[in-house]
DNA sequence: ATAGAGGTTGGAGTATACTCCAATGTCAAG
DNA sequence: CTTGACATTGGAGTATACTCCAACCTCTAT
C-alpha cells in the first residue's frame, strides 16, 4: 500500500510515518521502495506502527521503542526474557503509580461529595498513600 | 527554605524549580521574595512538586498539570467532582493499556520459555488483546 | 498535452521541557 | 574588605517529536 492508506489505516500522518522511517524505526519488511521512488508498504508496516502507538501511549519514548524493537529482532530467547520482564516490572511499578493517583482521586472526590471545603484537601501529600 | 534546599528535598534542579515558576506552576503560598530578592520556599512548595513530579510521571503535560492545580483552588465542589471523575476515567484508561501491554509482554515472554521462535510473536496485533 | 491527485526531498519552524551560562547581587566568615 | 558560596536575571542552546513548506516527480483521466 502506498502512504496514504497507511496514513488513514493508523491516523498517523504521512509526515509522522516519513518521520519515524527517517529515525529508523521501520524496517525494510515494513517497506520499500517500486520503480517510481514511492513507499510501499506491508502490513508489517501497519503492526510496527500500532505498536509504536502503543508504546508512547505508555509513555515510552521512540528511541526507547525502537530499542525494544530492535531487541526483539536480534536477540537470544534469554536476553528477551531478561528483556521483557524488566519491561513489565517497570510498568508494574507505573500501573502501581497509576492506580495510586486514581485512588487519591477517588478520595478527594469523596470527601467533596461529603461536603468538605475543597481548601482543606488540596495538596498534602498524606493523602497520597 | 532557599532553593538549594528546596532543590534537593524535591530532587529537581534549580533550573527546573525557576522554571517552572515561570510558567506559573507555584502559586504565592509556595514562594514569596525577601529583602535580598532571594526565593523564600514553604511547604507548600514541596508539596507543590511533589504533585508536579507525580502527575508527570502519569504522563501529564505541565499544561495539564497547571490546569489540574488551577481548577481546584478555583472551582467549585461540583465543578471539581466532574473534572476528578473525568481525570479518573482517564486514569482507568491509561491502566488499562498498560495492564493489555503487560499481559502482552508476559505472553510473548511465556512463548519464548516454552521454545517457540522469537520471529513467530513479533508484532502481531492479535496477541495484543 | 494538461490538470489534478498522488508521491518525493531537504530544510525550516513549532511546542514542550528543560539545561546551561554569563553577568551580577548578597551575605557570612576570616 | 575580600573571598566563597549562595542567590538573581535574561537569553541561548538542547532533545524530542513532530509539522509545514516549496520545489519537484509520477500517474491517471480528460
Amino acid at each position: 500500500m502506498l502512504i496514504s492508506e497507511l496514513s488513514e489505516i493508523t491516523g498517523l500522518s504521512k509526515d509522522t510515518i516519513r518521520f519515524y522511517e527517517k529515525e529508523g524505526l521501520l524496517d525494510v519488511a515494513s517497506s520499500t521502495r517500486s520503480d517510481n521512488n514511492y513507499r510501499q508498504y506491508t502490513n508489517e508496516a501497519v503492526e510496527r506502527l500500532n505498536f509504536i502507538k502503543r508504546g508512547k501511549a505508555m509513555g515510552f519514548t521512540l528511541r526507547e521503542i525502537k530499542s525494544i524493537m530492535a531487541e526483539w529482532d536480534s536477540v537470544t530467547p534469554a536476553q528477551a526474557i531478561s528483556f521483557i520482564q524488566s519491561k513489565v516490572e517497570q510498568l508494574e511499578g507505573k500501573i502501581g503509580q497509576l492506580q495510586q493517583f486514581r485512588n487519591y482521586l477517588l478520595e478527594k472526590k469523596a470527601r467533596l461529595e461529603s461536603g468538605v471545603n475543597l481548601s482543606e484537601v488540596k495538596f498534602e501529600e498524606d493523602n497520597l498513600r
